[in-house]
Order: structure tokens, then sequence, then C-alpha cells
RNA sequence: GGGCCCAUAGCUUAGCCUGGUUGGAGCGCCCGGCUGAUAACCGGGAGGUCGAGAGUUCAAAUCUCUCUGGGCCCA
């Protein structure tokens, strides 16, 4: 792309001028020219939210890619050193199951017999299946980002980091072993992090059951709910609400005990008595008979507990409770001593003792054991129930409840600390601060940080075989000190760890490692000093770059990353690890459905960059709605972007380049100062400067799509439609005038301003412009614009605002009497409050008079009739009323006042309420109103003004052919048209001349090209020809 | 089931915080006009139960509550 190369073009064609900005960015090293010469600015810290390469990027990524970028180039050009450091996040359970699929394995048994080295050397490759399609759209979106030194959440140097920082909270004693109920998959073998649960609820129908539990020596019945009969096999009490009221009543010839209010709710209507009742907390301790004694307790059980989480909303009242199968059943177990049975092996399936269905998938075995049930006698109704049930995420099977070991970061002790650290964060939109976020970390959860699985940063905790004890390795150096030969080459994943011979630092016994791997959220939520192997290495960088100033990332990371970088911040360093956040609405599809791979309801951004390309999507992203607010994609909606933003701002472009070229102007050489230069080029400057400053103010407050909706209207309206609109006429002068040379220089000032402006939302016409107009080497090595309050003249912005809408008004008048446009009127007047002469002469145009006038006043134009007031002549002339309207209307108004009138013989005197009096316009006049302004239109054309008009009529159309006929500009023509030469009468020279006519003839219509054309309803045939050379 | 966000013309949206003339604009549509930069522009028109209902108030798109639909998060 040379400077001012191929700048004539024409048309704009996106993906071509973009594939170009894009070998030039990468020939001549703009990017890093934009960080080397920043080098000494102010830091701006960006930190990068990894994504994991293992799938395509869809319309979202765009975005958030595109909006990262705006902060960041914005940032550059404002002076500030940018650094931005690509990432990859690489472990994790997805990636497993992507491997699990292509390899054909089903189980956690079939990846062990395959070889944990050989699957975690699949996964490695497979995290980076999609990083070239990564990079290239990365590239073809225009984010600036150093993808060659990217930090990676599998390299040793990270997982050592990441052990460092697990370690810092193992000293602290945060990080533990304990129990917890958690969503378990037994197909993949894993607990599920509460996000990776979130995104796997589903709609389904369970069996909803009230089942009968015998009162141990009575014949009376605790009635229970549940909709996961499996569970009953593992039963361990029954719990009511101590503040409750029970009943025993008799049903059916049953005596059954349950809640007071349930019973008013499940037997409306139906025939029961009652026999007794009591508060809940009276029940407790009451003891039944198991349904099933497949488990032999240790501990007494098979009781009745009070638990205030029993509600009164569904079921009975009565809730089974199972330890092992749910959270609060846990909690409550663990409150009244409970034993933890827990008949369910961890593949899903129910174990030996449990005879009838030994082996079977529990979810399966509902059916059965419901049946088993009702055989005994003990089931009370069977109905189904619609909730929301959560099933694996990857590979869909349904999710148990299960209490299982891990290892714990005990978060809820650090409640205080990241509310604390959450008050320095600026969020953006605020209200997630104390809202979503801040209700989340008020409440933070111990986080279940140990996976039983393959694929993942090591748990770097050794326990010893002989004596017990336990190390937390920190650092590889820790581990090495450890280890029997340590090797030189290593690896920190599994199998490798596993495999080294550790000796307790105690006893010298045998060490074995805790076999688990790490949440990935905790390998993302280190990004910010393990990018940097902090604290082994790079221990300045670190502390330069902490806390970030900056990230973005998606709605949905507010509890996944956002809040994973808080935790681990504020565990290991106590300090918010950032200090803005925007957090970006989804991307919806046309009906605003969320996207999805299944159904394929997107465009692929590909598509998108072929046809409207990376700036016109950008814009419309950016200006469709706030950032945090969802947007609707779809291919429309960019292509509007690019007809009404780019390709306008491109046309003001290409116009000056056609002149401008023409001419030779060069900017440098031939300068008009500002303040000699016309009216409304101070303005376009004045709106521009004005523009500056407001567009500033929104990208700091993130208010990127008003910062981008202003921006547009000011190309839209105030340049294209206003001042070039006006300053047309100015270009065509052949020679070179101050003015002319004033309004290049206008144009020239705008457009590079603009291209600044621009340049972090648009990175590619902007430049493309940029260094078309040969204003520098590229509009990012420029810096941003800044507001110069000198050229605001809020004065002349409102005056021209008035005047714009006074044309408006002055052409709507034109339109309702019928006048057209072309056809000179003698005279405009305007009655402002605001002195708007020195616009006199651009509204004259604007509107086509002879002459504008200002006056104080209206009335000169208006006259005052009289209207008869029928309402009240009626009840008094009754039947004559008609005849004394008729005479009062014909009356003037002084005429109305005292008239009298003979009805019947009688006289009669007119009184006021009789008639009003109505303003009108004189006759040949016509009122508008544009604001506070009037405007009167003197409609009373002449035959001179006819001609004129006519004339201009006449020379359209021999435009219009000329262009038909691809004339050059310059190209004389013979033209002849059939009229009677006295309805252009004195503007003959005028056709001649605009239309470059060297011989004009009122005759038959001849010549190489002639067209018939209908002018007012009359048929016109004009003939032009090439003037034989 | 709970929390948060959103709902204005066929589409994209302004106005809502801080209640007050007739709810603005752009795209699209119809009619007319302008045009040798333009895929543009100008004027007019059709098109609005301001998601629904209730409440507060002299007055509600705006404040409150309930409901419906969508999104996100949580269960």
């Amino acid at each position: 792309m040379g400077t001012d190369a191929d700048v004539s073009e024409g048309r704009y064609d996106p993906p071509t001028v973009e594939k170009e900005v894009m070998d030039f960015w990468h020939h001549n090293h703009i990017f890093e020219k934009s960080l080397s010469n920043r080098k000494d600015g102010p830091r701006f810290i960006f930190l990068e939210g990894p994504p994991t390469a293992n799938g395509l990027p869809h319309p979202g990524h765009v975005l958030t890619r595109a909006i990262k970028d705006v902060v960041l180039r914005y940032k550059t050009m404002q002076g500030c050193y940018v650094e931005r450091k690509a990432g990859w996040d690489t472990h994790g359970l997805p990636v497993e199951i992507e491997v699990e699929k292509s390899l054909g394995l089903e189980t956690k048994q079939d990846v062990e017999n395959y070889g944990i080295a050989r699957f975690n050397q699949q996964c490695k490759e497979s995290v980076f299946r999609y990083e070239e399609a990564w990079k290239e759209m990365t590239a073809r979106v225009g984010f600036w980002i150093d993808m060659e030194n990217p930090y990676i959440t599998l390299k040793n140097d990270y997982i050592e980091s990441v052990w460092w920082s697990l370690k810092q909270a193992w000293d602290k004693g945060l990080l533990t072993r304990g129990h917890r109920v958690t969503p378990y998959c037994p197909r993949c073998g894993t607990t599920l992090s509460s996000h990776e649960v979130a995104q796997g609820y589903e709609e389904v129908e369970d069996p909803s059951i009230f089942v009968k539990f015998k009162v141990r020596g009575k014949d009376e019945y605790l009635l229970a709910w549940t909709t996961t009969p499996w569970t009953l096999i593992s039963n361990v009490a029954l719990a009511v609400n101590p503040e409750e009221w029970y009943l025993k009543i008799e049903y059916e010839g049953e005596r059954l005990i349950l809640s007071e209010q349930r019973a008013d709710v499940l037997l409306k209507g139906e025939d029961y008595s009652i026999v007794d009742g009591w508060k809940g907390e009276e029940l407790t301790g009451l003891e039944y008979e198991p349904l099933y004694t497949y488990a032999r307790p240790d501990r007494d059980c098979w009781r009745v507990i009070g638990a205030r989480f029993v509600t009164m909303e569904e079921g009975t009242g009565i809730v089974h409770v199972a330890p092992a199968f749910g959270e609060e059943d846990y909690q409550a177990g663990k409150d009244y001593d409970l034993p933890v049975v827990q008949l369910v092996e961890q593949d899903g399936t129910f174990p030996r003792q449990v005879e009838k269905w030994a082996g079977m998938f529990v979810k399966d075995a509902d059916p059965l054991i419901i049946d088993d049930l009702k055989q005994r006698g003990l089931l009370m109704s069977v109905q189904t129930y619609r909730h929301q049930y959560p099933f694996c995420w990857r590979c869909g099977s349904p999710l148990l409840y299960y209490a299982i070991e891990s290892w714990f970061v005990t978060m809820s002790k650090l409640r205080d600390n990241l509310m604390a650290n959450n008050e320095d964060i600026h969020w953006h939109p605020e209200h997630l601060k104390h809202g979503r976020f801040g209700d989340f970390i008020s409440e933070a959860r111990d986080w279940s940080l140990s996976r039983k699985r393959y694929w993942g940063t090591p748990l770097p905790i050794w326990t010893c075989r002989e004596c017990g004890h336990q190390v937390c390795v920190g650092s590889v150096e820790e581990l090495r000190t450890l280890v029997v030969d340590f090797p030189v080459d290593y690896d920190l994943h599994r199998p490798f760890v596993d495999h080294l011979e550790v000796r307790c630092p105690e006893c010298q016994g045998a060490m074995r490692r805790e076999e688990e791997v790490i949440d990935a959220w905790y390998d993302s939520g280190s990004a910010f000093f393990a990018q940097w192997h902090y604290p082994f290495e790079n221990q300045d960088k670190f502390k330069e770059n902490f806390p970030a100033d900056f990230i973005c990332e998606a709605i949905d990371q507010t509890r996944g990353w956002f809040y994973s970088l808080l935790a681990v911040s504020t565990l290991t360093f106590d300090a918010p690890p950032y200090r803005q956040v925007l957090s970006l609405g989804h991307i919806l599809d046309k009906e605003g459905q969320k996207m999805s791979k299944k159904t394929q309801n997107y465009v692929s951004p590909h598509e998108i960059f072929g046809r409207e390309g990376a700036d016109a999507m950008r814009w419309y992203l950016i200006s469709a709605s706030a950032p945090w607010f969802p947007k609707r994609f779809y291919e429309e909606v960019v292509r509007e972007a690019l007809g009404k933003f780019l390709l306008t701002i491109w046309n003001v472009y290409s116009f000056y380049d056609t002149y401008a070229s023409l001419d030779g102007f060069d900017y440098g050489r031939r300068r008009v100062p500002v303040e000699q230069r016309p009216l409304l080029d101070r303005w376009v400057l004045s709106r521009l400067h004005s523009l500056i400053a407001r567009v500033t103010e929104q990208i700091e407050a993130f208010d990127l799509h008003k910062a981008a909706r202003d921006v547009e209207d000011f190309v839209v309206r105030d340049v294209s439609n206003w001042y070039i609109r006006n300053s047309r006429k100015r270009f065509w002068a052949e020679e070179e005038t101050a003015d002319k040379l004033a309004g290049y220089a206008t144009i020239y000032e705008v457009l590079v301003t603009l291209c600044r402006l621009i340049a972090p939302f648009v990175p590619f016409i902007s430049e493309k412009m940029y260094r078309s107009l040969g204003a520098g080497e590229s509009v990012h090595l420029a810096d941003y614009p800044c507001s110069d309050a000198v050229l605001v003249d809020p004065h002349l912005e409102t005056a021209m605002e008035q005047v714009r809408g006074i044309a408006e008004t002055a052409r709507a008048l034109r339109a309702q009497k019928g006048v057209k446009l072309r056809y000179p009127l003698p005279r405009a007047v305007v009655v402002a409050d605001v002195d708007l002469s020195s616009l006199a002469e651009l509204l004259r145009n604007e509107i086509n008079v002879k002459e504008v006038l200002f006056a104080d006043s209206l009335d000169p134009y208006l006259t005052s009739v009289v209207k008869p007031n029928f309402s009240s002549l009626g009840p008094k002339f009754k039947g004559k009323a008609g005849e004394v309207a008729a005479r009062i209307a014909a009356a003037s108004p002084d005429e109305a006042k005292g008239l009298t009138v003979t009805v019947d013989g009688r006289e009669m005197v007119v009184e006021d309420g009789d008639y009003h009096l109505e303003q009108r316009e004189r006759e040949g006049y016509v009122i508008g109103e544009s604001g506070d302004a009037y405007v009167v239109l003197d409609i009373r054309q002449t035959p001179e003004l006819i001609a004129e008009g006519f004339a201009r009529e006449l020379v359209r159309r021999v435009q219009e052919m000329r262009k038909e006929m691809n004339l050059d500009m310059e190209e004389q023509i013979v033209t002849s048209i059939n009229i009677d030469p006295e309805r252009v009468a004195g503007w003959e020279d005028y056709i001649r001349r605009e239309t470059r006519s060297c011989h004009l003839s009122f005759d038959e219509a001849s010549g190489g090209f002639v067209k018939e054309w209908g002018i007012d309803g009359q048929t016109v045939a004009i003939g032009i020809s090439r003037q034989p050379a």
C-alpha cells in the first residue's frame, strides 16, 4: 500500500482493503512499533482471559476480542504502554472428554488401560488443534495481541507458579481435605465444579413418590416424599420442621403422619379424620422401621430428626434423609451424628450388598424400587414431577449428588477479604459489583479444588505411607530435594509426578502423591502471576503488572474467571488482581435466542469478514448497544453498519480525494489558517472538536456504543449531509481560490482527525484512509486526538442547528405548496431570537430563494380572518344563524366588532363571543416554525423565476443523459430541445454552461442520444451528441 | 425454585436515574423531491395497547408491585 497509490478506486471493498492493511501491518511491524513507541509512557496493564483452542471461535469470541482491542488501541494512542500477552487455557475435563470421544474411551478404566501418559499426550495436542483458526480469527478481526509469546497453563513454569500459590494456601491452613456432597458424574468419574454443573441443567420428569415409613411398634406410618427413589436404599433418618404442626390422620383405613399444612393441600376434598397432632419438635426421636436393611450402620439411626430446611411448599413436610446424597442431608447427618450410608458405587451403580439391584445404574433402578415398594404396600402414590435436573455438560449423564472426599480451598474463611478487595474494583456495568458478584462472594463457598482426573495441574501434595506426614510442594526445587534421582528432563503432569520416588522428610518413608489434579479454573485464576513464572522469575515484571488495569470477558465469567482471579489473588496476595472489569453481554441470534453449536443458528464470522468485513462487524458490535447488553447478530445488521457508516465516511474521503488530487492539493504547503476560513468550515471543525471531547469521555466510561453513535452522527449528518453537500460547489471552481483551499484544508483536517478518532473502533478503514491521505506511517502510531477548545464555538453550532431546522421547515413548506426546490422563490423571511445573518447565504442556497431577510415580527405576513362561532350563533339566531354567519364571515375584523344584523325585522348587535379572529398567512406567503424560529416563504413565482426553474429542470435532464452516456466531465456536447425558447428566456447561457454544450438549439431533438422526459406533466424531448472532434 | 439484567414502530434504538407540551430518530415500506462524491440525501405519509395488569400521583414510557417473555447466573 503506497501512501497515495490506488486511492481513486472508488467503491470500497472491505475484504480487499482489510487484507491489504493486515499485510502492511505485518510487513512493517506496526504492532511492535506501537509498543516500542510507547515504551516510556505510563503503563496500562491488560490481562488476557485465556481461551481453550479445542473448538472453533464463534461470534461471541469476535465480540470479546473486538471490544478488548478498542480499549487497548485507545489507551495506546493516548500514550500508554499496553503490553498484550495472549494466553491459552489448556487443562480440564472438557479437553479430556474431547480426547475420550476421539479415542473411543468410555470410562476411567479405559483411560488407564490406554495409558495416562499417552492419554495426556493426546490432550496436549488437542488443545492446540484450533490454534491456527484462533490466530487467524484474531488477526482478521484486528485484535492486536502477542500470540507468539502466550502464557500456556500446561507449561512446567506455569504449573510451578500455581504450585507455589497452592503452597501459600497450604501454609495458611486454607488447603484442606474434607467431605462434601457435590454433583458428580458417574460416567466421567469426577465431581463437577459449580460452573460446570450450571451448564447442564435440563428440565426432566422424575418420579415423585409418597412413601410410608412404619413407626416402630405401631400400626402408623410417617409419610415422606422423594423424587430420587434410589436414595431410599441409603436412608438413615426422616426430617421434620420443628416449628411446624404435624397431624396423625386416618385416611382410607390407615394412620398417617404428615404436616398439617401439607395435609390440607394434598388431601383437599378427601375424606380423612384427624387423630392427633404435635409440633414438629415433639416428633423428633420417634423411631421407624427402615425400608431396606442392606446397610448395617454402626450408629443409631432410623429416627425422626428436626431440620429447618424442611419446607411446607411441597411434599409432606417430612423429608427423607440420606447424608451421602444431598448437601443438606449431609449437614443434618453431621448435626445428629448419623451414619453416612453410601450404597452407590463410584460408577453410579448399586454395590453387591444391594442384592435386588446390584450392578444396575441407580437412576435406571427407580421404577423397580417403586414397584418393590408398591408390592410391599409402602407406597401412597406415584406421580411425575417436572423439574430442573443437572446433567454432565459434556457427556450428558445425569449427575448424582454424592458425598466425596475432596481437597478444598476454604474460601469461606476469606469472605471478608474477598469483599474488601472487591471494593477496590470498578465494575462495568456497576450493578454487578454489589449485585450478582457481590452477593456471590459474600456467601463464598469453599472451593472444591481436586478432580479425580488426569489432564490438569497435579495437586502437589504427597503423603507418607509410613508416618502419614504430608507435604505440599511449592516449587520444582523443593520437589527435587525430596526426590531420589530427580531427572534432568521433567514434566510436571501425570503420570510423571506419580512415579517420582519421594522420601518423607520426617521418617524417610516412601511418599505417595494425592492422586487428584486441580480444577482448571484455578489455573486460569492464577494467570496474573503464573504468566510471568512468578515468583521464580520476573519479580519486577510481576510487580509492574499487578494489579491489571483492565480485564474484559463475557458476563458468564462473573463467577468463572472474574471470580477465580479474585479468589486466587485474595488467597495469595490479599489484594484485588484487577482494577477495572468490563463484562460483556452475549451474542444472540436474529430471534434473540442464544447461539448454540447444535442448532448452528449463527453466521460464521468468516462469512462476514469475507463480505462486509471486520470493521463493519466491529462497528455493529460496538454501536449496537452498551457493551454489557446482549446483541442480536445477523448479516443484515452488519451490512447496515457498513452502508450507513463505513461507506459514508469512505465517500467523504473519496470525494476529497477526487478533487484534491485533480487540483494537486498539498495540505502541508497550502494551508489556510482556520480563522480565515469560511463559517461553514469553522462550524464543522467546531463540531469535530466537540465530538472529540464527548467521545473521549464516553470511552473512559466504557460507553463505547455512545461514542460510536456520536461519531456516526457526526460523519453522516454533519460532514456528509451538511458540510460536504454545502461545499461541493466550492470545489468545482477551476481556479485556485482561497475558499477552495480552505475547504480542502478543512476536509483534510476533519478526515485525518476522524481517522485517529475512529482508529480504535475500525482499525482497517481508518488506517487505509490515514495513509492514503499521507498523514503518517500508521494511524495506530499516532496520538489520539485532543479536543481543541479554541476551535469550539457553541454559538455557531447552535446557530447552524437553527438554520438546518429552518431549511427543513422551508423544504416542507415547499412540498406542501407543491413548489419544487428547483424553482427559485423570491424570498424567505426568518424571525429568530438568534442572529443568523452570517448564515443567510448558506440558507439561501439550501432553500433556493433569491433573498433571505430577517425580521422581528411575523405581523406583516399575517392577516386576521373573522370566523363565525356557530355554537354561540345557533341558540341566538336559530334558523337564521347560517345567514348571520355568512354576514359575519364576509366582514373584516374591524367591521365585525359591533356589526348589526337584521333578523326577522329585528336589529341585533353581534357580540364578541359570536365570532373569533383567526390568524392567517397573507395571500402569497406561507409560514412555518422550527424550534423558536419562524420562516416565511414568499411563494409568488414570477415568469422570470419560472424560467429559471425550468432551465434547471432541463439542465438536470441533460446531466442525467451525460451520465448515461458516460461522458467525461469536461467533454463538450451539442444539445437540442423541442421547447419554445421563450420558456427559458435569459437562461440559455446558463444551460449551455452547466451542460457544457457548445451548441444549444430549441427545435426538434436530434443527435446521437435522444430522450423524452416528463417535466411537470409535459413531454420534453432532449437530444445530445458528442461534439465531433 | 431463587437472584440479577432486559422488553418502546416490521427491524435497530433514544427517552427512564431526576414523572410534566403531541414518545424522538435511523433502516425498511408508500408518495413526492434533490443530485456530476455517495450503496447517499431531503420533504410528506402509513406504522406505537411504550410486554400485560394493578398501584402511587393532579399527572406514569419514566416510580412501586404482580405477571408474561427473553438472557445470564445460581439451585
